[in-house]
DNA sequence: TTATCAATCTCGCAA
DNA sequence: TTGCGAGGTTGATAA
């Protein structure tokens, strides 16, 4: 890994076309090829950058240095630098890579465990109940014995909707299954996506992921 | 801007938990207190990071430096240093900031100004056009004074015909607006976007950033 | 390779 | 502040 902090301008060409006026910047190439130019603040997001694989061709001009990368697509990131403070290379080998514990698996999961969340009286049929075109996550009955199709979500978007949609269509065909219901739970949902889902005749349930996974919340409730 | 190279293991507690082996790693300090680690590859996400405003408190161990950094959501990232390759920091003030060219909001802006580019007689009610569902970007009358709603797209694929779709649902409700024709206009339309959009009876409209743009220049105006 | 969906998404705008 | 949609989205996974 190259790290340099220079004084630069950078120009890039491609899905749009963006510049930079010059300014003291953090230039980081790696291993790959890849170039991030890096201001003192913002989030984790570079300022300009260009992904691997791609090319660097290194030129010195009268004041300093100019950088083109260019990748297969013809984009281009061009770094003018008029001044350059530090210029370093470090080999860091390879990465053992990151190890994540996940959230939204964990979700349907304690939703499966807890499903009169959806009300009293609710048994489930099965957790990813297969389709034609995906599967459901969690298909269940509820007091009455009708089939109540169920989507689960971090945060529920208009996505989310169309999705459970999908789902509904086609399970009503099913004679064995219709009339289904359909629920869009999640942890949260967008006005939009709320509104849409009501258009449409499908619930939505605002599930509590700490209350689930200690005791039954009564605030949770379906409507 | 503080730059570390070190070999580090990092833990990170929050909306999720995860955890990095120890490695050679950059580490990146900005200005405004976030932390970056950032692998010798990948693409220029990090490895692992903290958003500001977040504070970072630093401890000397038996073999080295433990960072503990936390925000106001009592989210935590944990770095843990048994050897330091460099360590330096250079200041390098606030960034001039991006100028961005060509992005959707361009293309609607340039659409609104051309809306005759939709054919002859075509006049803007107006952009981002209230619905229940979110606005339609923009909304005008044809030549002969019938309703056309328009998505613009930089790139159009299934989403954005599924989008138009709902707004023309909703749009056709109201008696002042039906019938409303719909009008998908971007720069690239994938062939499963045209397909599906003309099966629905939506027409579509591919845009020329260039010529848009060069139509609006005044010094190739007549007069 | 392509399509689909999640993301510690980030970022900008507008109500 | 919050909500909402775009992004040079990126990244992972299944078909």
């Amino acid at each position: 890994m190259r790290l340099l902090i220079a004084r630069c301008s950078v120009d890039y060409a491609g899905r749009l076309t963006s510049h930079l006026p010059s300014a003291l910047r953090l230039l980081m190439v790696k291993a790959d090829g890849s170039v991030l130019v890096h201001a003192d603040g913002g989030s984790y997001k570079p300022l300009n950058w260009m992904s691997p694989p791609c090319r660097l061709v290194e030129e010195e001009t009268a004041d300093g240095m100019t950088w083109t990368v260019t990748n297969k697509a013809d984009e281009t990131l061009v770094i003018a630098m008029d001044e350059i403070v530090l210029d370093t290379q470090h080999p860091l080998g390879v990465d053992p890579g990151l190890v994540k514990d996940g959230v939204e698996a964990h979700l349907q999961a304690l939703l499966a465990e807890h499903i009169d969340t959806l009300g009293p009286g609710h048994r489930l049929v099965r957790r990813e109940y297969p389709t034609a075109i995906g599967p459901v996550d969690l298909l269940a009955r509820d007091g009455d014995g009708a089939t109540v199709a169920v989507e689960v979500k971090r945060r529920a978007e208009i996505d989310g909707v169309e999705q459970l949609s999908r789902y509904l269509e086609l399970l009503n065909r099913d004679p064995l299954l219709a009339p289904v219901h359909g629920v869009l739970a999640a942890q949260e949902i967008r006005p939009q996506a709320r509104v849409l889902a009501h258009d449409r005749g499908i619930s939505t349930v605002v599930l509590d992921y700490d209350a689930m996974r200690g005791i039954d919340d009564p605030t949770s409730r379906l409507f």
